[in-house]
Parts: C-alpha cells; structure tokens; sequence
DNA sequence: AGGCTACTGTCAGATTCTGGCAGTATCCGT
DNA sequence: ACGGATACTGCCAGAATCTGACAGTAGCCT
C-alpha cells in the first residue's frame, strides 16, 4: 500500500474512533511501527488535518474529512463555486460561513491565475436572502445530524398555534423558505414546519428511536416525490 | 520537492501550454528525466487526470485542474452538497450537469459510511425550477469565459424589442431568472438581460476587446452593489 | 508517584524512486 | 514512402526516501 493511501487510511481509522485513540492503537490497525505512525500523523497535520494528540490520552481528529486529490472540469469547478456563493448567502449562518470556508479553502491551493478567474468570478448569487430566520438553522442541522427530537412553538398556515416535538431528519431549502421535514410525535405523522414560523426552538438531549435514512425513505414513498432525488 | 509536489506541478505546466506539448520540454520545466515524466504521466492520469499523449505531438490536458488533497469539515462538506444539488437543479443543462458529476465524483472517493450520509442526505433542495431556458446558458457561459461577444434578441420590459450585440462578463442566478451581465455595443453602456427575454441567441467568434476582470469592476463600481460580494 | 502516552533524534536496513539505455509503435510533414 | 519527432515499455543499478527499532524527554491522568 502507497504511502499516500495509508495516509487516507489513517483518517478514516481516526474518524471511526470518536474518543482518544493511542498512536500504538492506530500502528497496528495499519500494519506500521509507531515510529512511523508519529510520521504520519506530522504529515497529515502538515497538510491540514485538524488532528490533536495529548499525552496520556491519544489522538482525536475534529468532525470533517479529507478528499484525495481530485481533477475537476472547468465547468465541475464552476459549479461548485457558484453552488457555494448560493449556500453562502443564505440565511443559516453557520452553513454559510462553512461554504465561505470551504470556497476559501479551494482557493487557496489553486494556482495564481485560476484563483483570479474564481474571485472575479463570473456566475453570480443574488441577491442575498431579505430574510432573516427567527431560529438557528445550526440547531436544526445537528438534530437531524445526531437524531436528537427538537421541540418548538408552531403557527400553521391559518395562524394556530401548536407546541410540538419532532424527530426531524431533513431541512429543504426553497427560494423563500426553510422546512424542517419531521416525524412529528403530537400528531404521529410526517409534518412540514415552515421555518419562519418555529419559535422558541429547543433542541432535546434524547435520541429518536428511528435512522434518520430510514425516515427519509419512507417520507419519499409516502409522498412519492414527483420530480425525483 | 516531494513527489506529489511535483505532480500538481506537472498538471500545472501542462494547463499553460493549451497546444500539445512534447514531453522532454516537460521533464526540462520541472527538471526531471523523460522517462520519469512518463511515469508521473502515467501516475496522474491514473488519478483520473484526462491527459492525452499523441506520438509525434505531444501531450495535452482537457481544460480543468486538480485539487491537492483537502480538508474539510462536516458542516463544509453538507455546504457543497447543498450547493451542488441546487446548482444540479437550475435550467442550465450543462452546468446541471456538472454539478452532479462533481458530486458523482466526491462521493466515490468518500468510504461508505460518509457516502451514504452524502446520499441519503438530509440537506435537500426544492423544488426544480419550472422554467426551461429558451437559450442554451452553456453558450453564455462560454462566451463570457472566452471574452467572445454575444448577439441576440431582446425583448424589454415594456415588450419592445430589439437587436443586441453585447460583451458579456457575468451571469446572475436569481430565484427565479437568469441575468446576463454585459456592455450593450448598441446602448454604449452596461445592461443587464434577463435569458427569458433573450432569443435567437448567436456567439460571434471575435473577442471583445476588454478583460472581463476589469468590467465586471466597474459594473460593480458603477452599481455601488448594495449588499456586498 | 507511577503508568500511559505524545513526541524527537539517530541510524541502519528495506523500499521506492530515478535516470539511462535499448527497443517498438505511431503520427506528421515532405 | 520516408525520415524525424514523439509516445511508450522493460530493465537495471545507483540515489533518495521511508521505515522500524531503540533511547530519551515531557505532559496528562489516577
């Protein structure tokens, strides 16, 4: 095995683990010495890797991961960047500044003339949405990310007022609107919650009992999406 | 310098010379022997680089470039995801197109847990744009990133209609409209045209005779956009 | 205090990379 | 049809790099 495929190895084995892995832990798991280990993980820091090591404890890697070297086309990378602009100008602040990031980044390792044809780029995002959400999209995301219930005051469309606890398991994003997309456990079926009108959002600390992928096939049967994905 | 190094070098070199280049003028540029440089090509093209090597010409590189190896974190990587999909989802065929390939090809390089994460992802996008473009936007998009003029009809706001040949420098993606960003020959002056109101849309094979960076600055100075970026 | 762990330096052996050479096949212009 | 330029492959020895082992320092936790 290549060094460089070893290195991505290494990753994947410090996502898995969760909690402080040793450097003898990961060694073996690889097949290599801990010398080398100890190598690798200076390499990997070197290129980015936000991985931290402490003495008695292991090694953790923050939540993300690291891609391989990758060849886009023109037009793949045109739409990468243009696709960010849009996520950066919405109004989840987090997943925002994450695409800003993420274009950030890309920019960075490109060579001088093509990272001018990005910044003065020609595909344009606008404008940014008027809107500003009266809930924290974040909140949102790591609910369904970890399968936690959300609680909420609700207004529905004619103006009634609800309280409720969902299991939500994703978030649509149209022109003008978020929906959360939850089981809702008041009324014991899928729901559509308008983000803009959820008020006093409370994330609760007890996981669903469902996969969030198991919900979100059978919400698609059930609604038998018509214009497919 | 690292062998990697030495490859995104490569790719770099080879994106320069657009007409095919030999590869002993390669091994000179990077000051490596010929026969390494048929190894790294071979390297390369292995990762999935189109390059193509013709006895008796050269090499050539399709129009595109390589990311080094990247981090990203999760809420980086769900911001790419959603902006793909939503890129993957605007009337612009090709672009469309292009996003979902950019997807296509950062999922299979993911391990399997994160790729079923990325597919049965909870970010969604909703729904696909009604609208089918009377125009092909591939051939706005071209054209602006060739610094080619445009002609066409246009159709205004109060119905008049009339013949345009334009130097375009940007495309504005709305809600709902698509906006070509030009210098109107005709008018002497930036206007912006919305692709529902253009038709019988031809690329005219002279360059305008402006680099579309410098425009596309004074468009912005001249608008004092309002709300950044 | 003791155990566990991260981390560094050094060095010899293993592994990989590199350059040179010889040889074949293909494309181009004349 | 021919010659020149070029891509491409196999092989081998020397160069460069990587690896494992050992020794040692320092920080964290119980």
């Amino acid at each position: 095995m290549s060094r460089s495929e070893r290195l991505l190895d290494l990753i994947q084995s410090l996502r898995r683990h969760r909690r402080p892995v040793s450097g003898q832990a990961l060694a073996d798991e690889l097949g290599i010495s801990i010398r080398t280990l100890y190598r690798d993980i200076v390499t990997l820091q070197g290129q980015g890797a936000p991985i931290e090591g402490e003495a008695g404890l292991g090694y953790v890697l923050k939540p993300g991961f690291m891609l391989p070297p990758l060849m886009f086309s023109d037009e793949e990378i045109e739409a990468i960047v243009l696709g960010s602009r849009w996520v950066a100008k919405q109004p989840d602040r987090r997943l925002s500044a994450a695409a800003a990031n993420a274009l950030a980044k890309i920019a960075a390792v490109l060579p001088d003339d093509l990272r001018e044809d990005l910044d003065a780029s020609t595909l344009l995002v606008g404008p940014p949405a008027e809107v500003i959400e009266g809930i924290d999209l974040g909140l949102v995301r790591q609910a369904i990310r970890n399968e936690r219930k959300l609680a909420f005051h609700y207004r529905d469309a004619g103006g009634a007022a609800s309280q409720r606890v969902v299991w939500p398991f994703a978030l649509g994003f149209f022109d003008k609107v978020r929906v959360v997309v939850a089981w809702c456990e008041t009324r014991q079926d899928f729901r559509h919650f308008r983000t803009d009108r959820i008020a006093e959002l409370k994330p609760i600390d007890t996981r669903y009992p469902r996969r969030r992928q198991a919900m979100l096939k059978e919400w698609r049967a059930t609604f038998d999406r018509p214009r497919g994905s």
